[in-house]
RNA sequence: GGAGGGGUACUCAAGCGGUCAACGAGGGCAGACUGUAAAUCUGCUGGCCAUGCCUACGUAGGUUCGAAUCCUACCCCCUCCA
């Protein structure tokens, strides 16, 4: 009934970056099944963001495995370490979080995860429950555990001290109380993301220095985001978030690009190789490749939606796009237009639909503005009360606009 | 504590008394082409019921007909020395 450990393995590597080490991980495997036990497996979450998008859930999805292999997961909110900003792959020093914020962040995350993972087989701990507890003069010993020449190893703290960039010294706190959680959890192998290692292996050092056995550490690629070029992350806009609507969903999805799309299959979809093999195949075969995200779209909008949001925000992309037609739920509003009538500049961002009236001349100059599928092309058109109109920008933003 | 360098739009980065709403690059947006692909090409990229006015070059003052550019104070960052 359970997996073979050389199973377990396959399963466990596959779209994973790195393991250190992977003998390791195969004695704790056959140890832990030999003893009928399951694997501690830790992964923390920075609360920063409430707002999780797919390439949070790339390691949650790796999660998602170990639970189904039979291990226990252990789901770390970083509430302490939430309030110090973990300067990872940033080159500023991040602004600390208050307690509530973290606390309210968390919940969401949780909420949001639990789509994914089976709660029945999760733990879910708070790094302040044992950090709270550890007094400045424990923090002093965990301190004292490294040196800074070491930790000026780690690359961003590398770059920023060699590129003049400010490094404040809580931050060097950051690694050593996340690597304090692997002792504290005793963890057997924590998940991170690829920037994460450097954090990662603090666990193991700190674990050996407590005397534990360090643990296996296992580092996730991170994905891409829509550019395709750097990784998906909120503040560049690149992402798509796993409360996103739909629609939305659907439609980033299928702006992505093809190559990126195998990506995006290699890391987000449950789907096995053997069968994502297959697609490429089709692909290759001359199947179209926007048939075959369709089906990216359909997996990943199922599983933060349902199957019927799915197909609706199918449907009502081909109707859209691949037939030209009006979306049918566009925002509808009423404006008034004075005696003068409206100019078209300011109706559009009345509508929301440009951010300010000079955005909005610069969009009739380019074209992109249409009333009724009508191009405007003149900027100081000014439109008189008792009409109700479609106004466009662009190819997705719409709005019916009553004027009175 | 001492000496020096620096803070310009989303980011990087020019400009160093008027021609600066600020070169250039990246990013973003739009148009063409498409599969709303990607790549490519082109244009745009402070605000305002707008042929002009208003706000912007760390902050606050000052000099000047005129300041991102000069002066003073303050804040912040970096380097070297201690």
């Amino acid at each position: 009934m359970s997996p073979s450990v050389d199973e377990a393995l396959a399963e466990i590597g596959r779209g994973a970056d790195e393991i250190i080490k992977l003998d390791e991980l195969e004695q704790r495997l056959k140890k832990a099944a030999a003893e009928g036990r399951a694997l501690r497996i830790k992964a923390g979450f920075d609360p920063t963001a409430p707002d999780i998008h797919l390439g949070h859930t790339v390691l949650i999805n790796k999660l998602r495995q170990f639970q189904q292999l039979g291990h226990q997961v252990i789901f770390l909110i970083g509430d302490f370490t939430g309030m110090i900003g973990d300067p990872t792959g940033k080159n500023v020093t991040r602004k600390p979080l208050t307690r509530e914020e973290v606390a309210a962040n968390a919940e969401t995350y949780k909420e949001q995860v639990f789509k994914i993972l089976d709660p029945e087989r999760t733990e879910v701990r708070r790094n302040s429950e044992w950090m709270d507890a550890l007094g400045a003069d424990g923090l002093i010993k965990l301190a004292a555990q490294y040196t800074v020449a070491r930790m000026l190893e780690r690359d961003d703290f590398d770059k920023r001290f060699r590129g003049n960039q400010p490094i404040a010294v809580h931050e060097f706190l950051y690694p050593l109380i996340q690597g304090y959680d692997s002792v504290a959890l005793r963890a057997d192998v924590e998940l991170g993301g690829t920037d994460q290692k450097f954090n990662l292996l603090m666990g193991r050092h700190l674990q050996q220095q407590y005397g534990q056995p360090p643990q296996v550490v296992l580092t996730m690629p991170l994905l891409e985001g829509l550019d395709g070029v750097q990784k998906m992350s909120k503040s560049l806009g690149n992402y798509i978030g796993v409360t996103d609507t739909p629609e939305e969903m659907f439609g980033k999805i299928m702006s992505i690009s093809d190559s990126l799309m195998w990506r995006y299959f290699d890391l987000l979809s449950f789907r096995s190789t053997a069968e994502i093999a297959r697609l490429k195949q089709q692909v290759e075969e001359g199947a179209n490749p926007r048939d075959i995200k369709f089906l990216l779209a359909e997996e990943i909008i199922t599983r933060f939606h349902d199957a019927a949001a799915a197909r609706r925000a199918q449907e009502d992309f081909i109707q859209r796009f691949q037939k030209n037609q009006l979306p049918d739920d566009m925002p509808e509003l009423t404006l008034e237009a004075g005696a003068d009538g409206l100019p078209v500049a300011v109706l559009l961002r009345e509508a929301g639909l440009t951010a300010s009236t000079s955005e909005s001349l610069r969009m009739i100059q380019q074209g992109a503005v249409k009333l009724d599928g009508e191009k405007v092309s003149e900027r100081n058109l000014r439109l008189p009360a008792g009409q109700s109109l479609v106004v466009q920008v662009g190819k997705r933003k719409f709005a019916r606009v009553k004027l009175v």
